[in-house]
DNA sequence: CTATCTGCAAATGATTTGCCCACAT
DNA sequence: ATGTGGGCAAATCATTTGCAGATAG
């Protein structure tokens, strides 16, 4: 009934209204990495009370108590998932938009390293691969974007085969 | 009196008009990586019949010619760079905004090997260092975003230490 | 009870675009 | 000449915020 990241919100003290509640939840059985459009679709199939704007104001406090991790992955709209999945790093398939993740022990050491041998102390640090899947059969040139597996990313991913251009900000 | 950028623009075909001369140029001069604010200043301070549109339009070419780079460094506004600078990461300077450029050719071949291993093939990858110069005097504490060094990098960076967060896009 | 939250709509800021005129080729 | 580029202002889009009422602790 309670959630993994409601009782984290508990933890920390913050007051915990319903929306919250269900934002949480939605939040922690989420096992991809959900835009603030997709977030609020969950969470308002499980409650209509619940506007957008709440949810950018809880995936804002929620990232800065550390709870939740911000993500870009070039969609135009900020990804978000649970700090808590451990450090991994993420490879987008240009052609679904669909997430991978993978873990790279020897990387932050060697990002440390760099930032120490400029005189630097790292703070945080991103990385993040933009690949296509290898040619596996061969009719997939062009078909791609059309016939692709599950998935499991939400509307964003529709928009990377066409790269949308046009209003708002972009890429 | 012909930039570099110029070159590479007739070389492409591009129609060259008085504003892409002179964006061309600021390009081709800038050492550091503006933003769009930051061109446009620079290019209408050369010849004020120069509109922002213009820029955006321009930039925006350029990037699909592949002459140009676009990069996020947290800003919230993208920042440019020619394509040959060579391939090179950015470590930024958290407090002053600052970007110091740097190499790694274990990188790139670790993130290829790292794609393949997942049954991709690597398209483009970024990586970006976030971090603070270490602890040098001692005074540095909340000092620090006010006695920063020279300042490369144009108005983004005033808004880095405060971290911004108001309308529009943020972060 | 009171500080904090929420919904709603209006505001923001970066970026794009429609329209019509100017210009490079 | 003619298709392409530019200025200007309006449009877009993701995201934030002011305000008045709702609610957690």
């Amino acid at each position: 009934m309670e959630s993994r990241i409601e009782r984290l919100c508990i933890d920390r003290g913050l007051k915990m209204t319903g929306q919250r509640r269900v934002i949480a939840r939605v939040l922690s059985e989420a096992e991809d990495h959900p835009d603030v459009e997709e977030l609020y679709r969950r969470a308002t199939s499980l409650d209509s009370r619940i506007s957008v704007a709440t949810v950018y104001r809880t995936v804002r406090l929620l990232e800065e108590k550390g709870i939740l991790e911000r993500r870009d992955f070039g969609g135009g709209r900020a990804r978000y998932e649970a700090s808590e999945h451990g450090h991994h790093y993420h490879l987008i398939d240009i052609d679904t938009g669909k997430v991978i993740e993978f873990e790279d022990e020897e990387h932050e050491r060697l990002m440390r390293q760099i930032a120490t041998r400029l005189g630097f102390d790292l703070v945080s640090h991103r990385m993040e691969l933009f690949a296509r899947k290898r040619n596996e059969d061969a009719a997939t040139v062009s078909a791609a974007g059309i016939a692709a597996g599950p998935e499991p990313e939400p509307a964003a991913a529709r928009r990377f085969p066409v790269e949308k251009r046009f209003g708002g900000r972009g890429r």
